[in-house]
DNA sequence: TATGAATGAGGATTCATTCAT
DNA sequence: GATGAATGAATCCTCATTCAT
């Protein structure tokens, strides 16, 4: 029988409070910051007491980890099939950042915490990085082989790849901030355009 | 003798302390967050007591924005004087994002918590981004002038400007989190030759 | 079984905390007047925890309302009882006077709160004169039909009714003032007798 | 010469910026209490600096004692006077009531703050207390002489003569309260007649 | 003498964490 | 496990007092 997939009952049961923990914390955090969100508010969005809370998580800040290694897992695991999942260079890009750009749109909280913290800081930025550099690697690597292939003209693969998450973030950011609206194809084409264009001028 | 230029010694002193308490805010600001900063770590940065501070600033909110404030004004200024000076597009591109770089490098701290501060998130989120509005706009109208005598393609210049905004930005975080220490015209070098490309791609 | 009588454990919990700090508070207000009295003080008097008290109250002047309103109150409904109780116009008198005298040997901690207090002298003084009011017109109705039976002769009996109190106050002040042990009768029979003089003269 | 009554043009400086102090903080502490006013309230309402109340005063306690003694001697030297020279007893009962409502009409501020203050309530119901006791014991010494004449009963003088100054009191206080703007001469007319009832009663 | 900038002790209030039920 | 009452450390801000000018 194989041990790694089999959860007991109990196991199940603590995931899923850890789950509705993380979503509670998730909002708060996004909505408070890190140090004006108070666990009082945690455990009343997430309908348990305070002290449950801590049944499950050591401390507030065993807390704000979970909720960006959550969210960012899941961001990574999507970004990397997306871009697996395309067909060229160009579309590759654009899955990137179309990934992105819709996991900003369903989970504008997180983005709303990853963008700021300045308290945890160092934390949330090492994180996050940490989890971006895996997707922007890969690629990179597309990039590299694309370039090697000729269909694009020679460039640092991996500052390019970097760049575009640059441009990713800021639009992003000013869908956020601008409350837009528009679909997120637009910016998306628009990035990939312009990245499309540098990378092929001649 | 022009009486608008004259500063009671009184002014100076004053001026001179809310100086030095800007500076030890925004050291301690940029390595503790606002939420966890305190006045004690302030004061004590500042080599004076507690209670002088509000003889200055009315609260620690107004500490840190005229932390923020004192920073980019100079930050906006350098930003647009450097555009002006520049000849060409291209120049002037570069100008702007050397400007950039250059500020954050000899102001770490202060982009640490420019980046960051969600508690304070909207305050400092909507002064930072009004304070870069303005070059960017700049920069903006410089585009869409090239763009007009042919220098350049047609593109949406405060598009294009905002963009160029965001790749800098990116390029000051991963100097600061990498603790690069090669020099800023690489950096800056690398993203106008990339903007420039994109903008004169056939 | 009545619903309405009904306390849930939690309920006579909450009402018996809350009575230990109002205790407590009396005690330290009385002593140290409401602005030099700390929160601290009130939460080693009633043997718990600063924090506990701000489960119960929302503010140190919240604490400070409670202690008033919860004696005066009680003193308030003694008052009408006795007067109530009493046969004659000159029993009645004796009686009120009697009341806040028993009752001030009883709380001269609070006495010695009610009659101060000046940062907090509107509110003291309006809530005390609020609870005092009832009492003194309940006793100035029964002053006035004694006129009307042409028991006394004829005054205006809220005004003699307000003089009666002006006398008690003063007389418990004195007591108190004095470290006075001679039984309250004594200055009780004494303002009654000067009162009933004077509304008897011919 | 007499030494006495000479004063150098020091000493007459100093008197001055002393009494400037003592207006200034007898409006201060009516309006806000001893323990929520502040020295630069009471120097900005002087028209001098902070530090130059500490020239003149040892500390803010001080003031307030130099506050209530200043006033409350004057109040003491005029019903003394006033007493003496009523002709009757009647008279000198009135007399005594009047000077106090009419001080106090004239002095709100001070009854503000006599009336009040816990914090520093037994210094300034002592030294109240100590004013007072003079007069009233005067008044005490005139109701018992024309007790020996037969012009009215026989009373316990002393506590005849409290009770006047009780319901003097109270009287101010409604005053106070009420924001009354009837004459003195309606409450002094009452309360005489009142007390003279008692103590002409067959 | 007069000033007012500087000081720092002091206090109300909050909230992460604990623990008895 | 779940709860939430209790705790007390931590922090912003005030203001009496001092002292250099």
């Amino acid at each position: 029988m194989p041990r790694v997939a089999m959860k007991t009952k109990q196991q199940m049961v603590t995931e899923f409070r850890r789950t509705e923990i993380i979503d509670a914390a998730r909002s708060i955090f996004a909505r408070r910051g890190f140090a004006l969100a108070t666990m009082d508010e945690v455990a009343k969005e997430a309908g348990i007491a305070k002290g449950t809370i801590y049944l499950y998580f050591r401390s507030k800040t065993e807390v704000y980890k979970a909720v960006l290694d959550h969210d960012m897992s899941s961001l990574k695991k999507s970004s990397l099939e997306r871009i697996d999942a395309a067909g060229t260079l160009r579309d590759k890009i654009e899955a990137f950042i179309l990934a992105r750009l819709e996991n900003a749109e369903a989970r504008k909280e997180l983005f709303l915490i990853m963008d700021s913290e300045s308290d945890h800081l160092a934390l949330t930025r090492s994180r996050y990085r940490d989890w971006l550099r895996e997707p922007v690697r890969y690629l990179a690597k597309e990039i590299e082989a694309a370039s090697q292939r000729g269909e694009i003209r020679s460039v640092p693969a991996e500052k390019v790849a970097w760049i575009v998450a640059d441009m990713t973030r800021g639009a992003i950011q000013r869908r956020l901030l601008n409350h837009s609206d528009y679909p997120v194809g637009e910016d998306a084409e628009f990035i990939t355009a312009f990245v499309w264009a540098a990378l092929t001028q001649t």
